[in-house]
DNA sequence: CTGTGTTCCAGTGTATACAATAGAATCCAT
DNA sequence: ATGGATTCTATTGTATACACTGGAACACAG
């Protein structure tokens, strides 16, 4: 079939010639992995998410990520599905997708589901915990502790993630965890962490201890109601910011 | 740039032309509402698993469905991804996508999910539901009832799936929801209805009035307690199944 | 100044071409 | 015959062209 000879041969995996795209913002071009391409626009995607690079009611325009990103439309595609099956975006008829936003009600119904959740989780980890995968949690409640003296905000948050993040996994359910991911992220769209409040920071180090010794006593009642009651403080928290500053969605 | 002037104009929407695909034995392309390619292919593809018309294991390679329904890779894609989010469908790696198959233990975790998001879903329900949810959870349980005593399995397991999906929506937590859907369709590829033991079939009804009956009477601990039972009991009838004749995944 | 019709365009939906790759099949040497 | 290298092929990854759509800007009439 007689064809223009495409004369730049695409040289397949090179990933960042910067071939025509003079823009990218947002790529972070640098740590790149050699993940297949829709892969990486997801992850670069979601971190501008929880970066808050893109705020909640962002559209979220194919032609301009894949700009940024250096890439086709096709694997940006793939990411935005994604993030749509996460939740972390909404489809708006045809006008495109756009970054999540949460009404009042809805930050609720988040709220209400990671109570319940992170308390079968505890509840699952006092039953099924390995003494390993306890002692990993009480190390982890204690770098968090030590960290609220000395750390800045943005460790202490990811500190904290790590705390939760091992605590479901020591439910031993993969459906579980596939649920409590994206909470978490959804949670992270509505802004900056709780634990910016250094009362709420110390109180949610207490609570996390609490919680590790009733899993560790085997006390799945126990865990599961202290974890109850952490995330309830938590949300108690949120909502009060919600209405203190000029609080965005 | 000068290019072999396509002679045959797609003519955009055309839906069925069946224009060069012979074979579509997939796309029963006869109820075709003007649903978006992607949308459709995704409800097709799931319809196929959920009618054990594709099975646990089973590839699903993007030319031989894009084919069979008559459209292009691009909007099956999109329903793949979708699949796989939902966790119908699973990634392998280079060799591509196949519906999901869940070992002995997932099948277990599967029911313990299940166990206490329905048992939060009537929780909620009793605290949330309005008269008019109420009285229409009586009448699905009702309608259920009747069907057990006439119906066959297949109308049973429908209805079955009626009541359980307005209990989740009496719950008015749009997360909830979200979670629970693809807990059923995973439940569905586990094989064929646990209603069709016509014990089971009976148990079921009365356990069902039970639970509308706590719902009713605003009893959020009771209506919790009897749907854990309720889907602990289909969950030691589904292991039952499992161990019984040629249990397949 | 306001309401209505028209045009334009930004953006997505869809199809398709091409490249890369992993596993299968084949062939050769031992 | 068996082990290993090599080619082949089936299938996905990626880019891109083109058509369609709905809303926005604009013009014009009242």
């Amino acid at each position: 079939m007689p064809k223009a000879p495409k004369p730049v041969k695409p040289s397949a995996r090179v990933r960042n010639e910067a071939a025509n795209t003079p823009v990218k913002p947002l790529g972070s071009a640098e740590a790149f992995a050699d993940l297949p391409r829709g892969e990486h626009a997801y992850q670069e995607i979601r971190r501008a998410i929880r970066q808050r690079r893109f705020r909640a009611g962002d559209r979220l325009r194919e032609v301009e990520l894949a700009e940024s990103l250096g890439l086709s439309r096709t694997p940006v595609r793939e990411a935005l599905y994604r993030l749509l099956a996460d939740g972390l975006a909404t489809e708006h008829g045809q006008r495109g997708i756009m970054v999540a936003e949460f009404d009042h009600s809805m930050v609720g119904e988040l709220y209400v589901m990671r109570e319940m959740l992170e308390g079968m989780a505890a509840r699952l980890a006092a039953q099924m915990a390995s003494e390993v995968e306890i002692s990993l949690l009480t190390e982890l409640g204690a770098q968090y502790a030590a960290l609220v003296k000395s750390g800045r905000g943005a460790e202490l948050a990811e500190k904290n993630r790590q705390f939760h993040e091992a605590l479901y996994r020591c439910a031993h359910n993969r459906f579980l965890l596939k649920m409590l991911d994206p909470l978490h992220d959804a949670l992270g769209l509505l802004g900056d962490s709780n634990l910016a409040d250094p009362a709420r920071a110390r109180a949610n180090a207490v609570e996390h201890a609490a919680i590790v010794d009733a899993i560790a006593r085997r006390d799945a009642e126990g865990a599961d109601r202290l974890t109850r009651a952490h995330i309830h403080e938590a949300h108690k928290a949120r909502v009060k910011r919600l209405f203190a500053p000029g609080g965005k969605s």
